[in-house]
DNA sequence: AATTTGATCAACCGCGTAAGT
DNA sequence: TACTTACGCGGTTGATCAAAT
């Protein structure tokens, strides 16, 4: 049985808003406000609208102080960097833009900006079956939404990583930010480049080395674990390693703070992940089994919460920053995860209010509940 | 001038999840 | 506790307009 529709489709119209409508329906809200019931709203107010519609219509076009394009650089930086970090999460990207919607934003990003930043480069037919074959891996492996078309992953750079190895939207971040930490980049001079997260030494070898390897051996297990290596490379020995035990719960590795690990059953290749098997203890960086774990918070013990596509900058960072050879990743800019009115935020961070012990910034938000306390 | 192609963006869809019962 | 309902989110679609051919 699937689920119940939220209106009854046959008698909603659809399409663009009138002018009379938006009318009523801002007229409404303005007076009496939404009465905290999107679905009951356009009965009342006659509109022949379903309540999802009246929700969108009022969020994104007839809410006071909204803005409309002419987006300046520095709305650009914030959008850039924090796609960069957070990814596509364009909620939260709007709570840092005020006046802006995320709808806007992500209309913004996908059709202009990330152009804009990097140039438009022609795709090739290898990169296409690289991610059209990585397509029917996220799809057979994710419970969540993905693209149906995953050539929506522009390949601007020369380089193109494994499809085995990263989500999209990670190749694309990792691409972007490359592109944009690179000094000869015809591109840079529009970007005020000391708004971008720095990469740490570290990261810079392991992109690098990464690209370096795949340039020349884009099948050969060896630089699988190199990659690895170089981006994980933080193992049971260090405060983020966590044993991930045959039921699919993990526990801290040494008693200190859980932060996340992968499923081991469902990773690609033991061999290549686990450089020693027996504690089980890993750090992964596959498509597959790229599990987040949600923690109680008075237990050592953490299960499987969802499973989302791999975000290899969220799991670069947090490994960097708490690892022993810490170092910040820094954001200028006042981004303040506190003073957001963002519901996404202040959800997130009520837990935890994204801890990051080295660094400022937004950054970990899915993890708010994971035992950052 | 007509047609094609590309860009933009408002709106829709379906899912996960929180809240309510 | 189980189920239902509604909300919020991100991905996608399609209408419209502009530019290119």
């Amino acid at each position: 049985m699937g689920r119940a529709p939220c209106c009854d489709k046959a008698n909603v119209k659809k399409g663009p808003w009138s002018t009379e409508e938006d009318a009523k329906l801002k007229s409404y809200i303005d007076t009496y406000g939404t009465g905290g019931n999107w679905i009951a709203l356009p009965q009342k107010i006659g509109l022949k609208r379903c309540g999802k519609s009246c929700r969108l219509r009022w969020l994104n076009y007839l809410r006071p102080n909204l803005k409309h394009g002419g987006f300046t650089d520095e709305e650009d930086n914030i959008i850039c960097s924090l796609y960069i970090s957070i990814g596509s999460r364009w909620s939260i990207i709007a709570a840092q833009l005020p006046g802006r919607t995320d709808n806007d934003i992500k209309n913004y990003w996908n059709t202009r900006l990330k152009k804009k930043l990097l140039g438009r480069r022609k795709q090739s037919n290898n990169n296409n079956t690289i991610n059209n074959n990585r397509a029917s891996n996220i799809n057979n492996n994710s419970i969540h939404n993905q693209p149906k078309d995953n050539n929506h992953v522009a390949n601007y750079d020369d380089h193109s990583l494994p499809n085995y190895l990263m989500s999209s939207s990670a190749i694309e971040r990792l691409q972007l930010h490359m592109h944009l930490q690179n000094d000869n980049d015809p591109f840079s001079s529009y970007n005020n480049r000391s708004l971008w997260p720095k990469l740490s030494p570290l990261q810079q070898r392991m992109i690098n080395e990464t690209l370096n390897s795949i340039n020349h051996n884009q099948n050969n297990i060896l630089m699988q674990q190199q990659i690895n290596s170089l981006i994980f490379p933080l193992n049971k020995e260090t405060n983020i390693g966590v044993s991930i035990q045959e039921s699919g719960t993990v526990g801290p590795a040494d008693g200190g703070i859980v932060h996340r690990g992968f499923c081991e059953s469902d990773r690609v290749d033991d061999d290549l992940i686990n450089n020693n098997n027996n504690n089980k203890s890993t750090s992964g960086f596959f498509q597959t089994g790229n599990y987040y774990y949600n923690s109680n918070n008075n237990n050592n013990s953490i299960q499987v919460a969802a499973d989302h596509q791999f975000d290899c900058f969220k799991d670069e960072m947090d490994g960097l920053i708490k690892g022993e050879n810490a170092v910040a990743w820094t954001w200028p800019g006042e981004f303040d995860v506190n003073s957001t009115s963002s519901n996404s935020w202040e959800d997130s961070s009520s837990a935890a209010t994204m801890i990051h012990h080295q660094s400022e910034g937004i950054y970990d938000q899915d993890f708010g509940n994971m035992g950052y306390i």
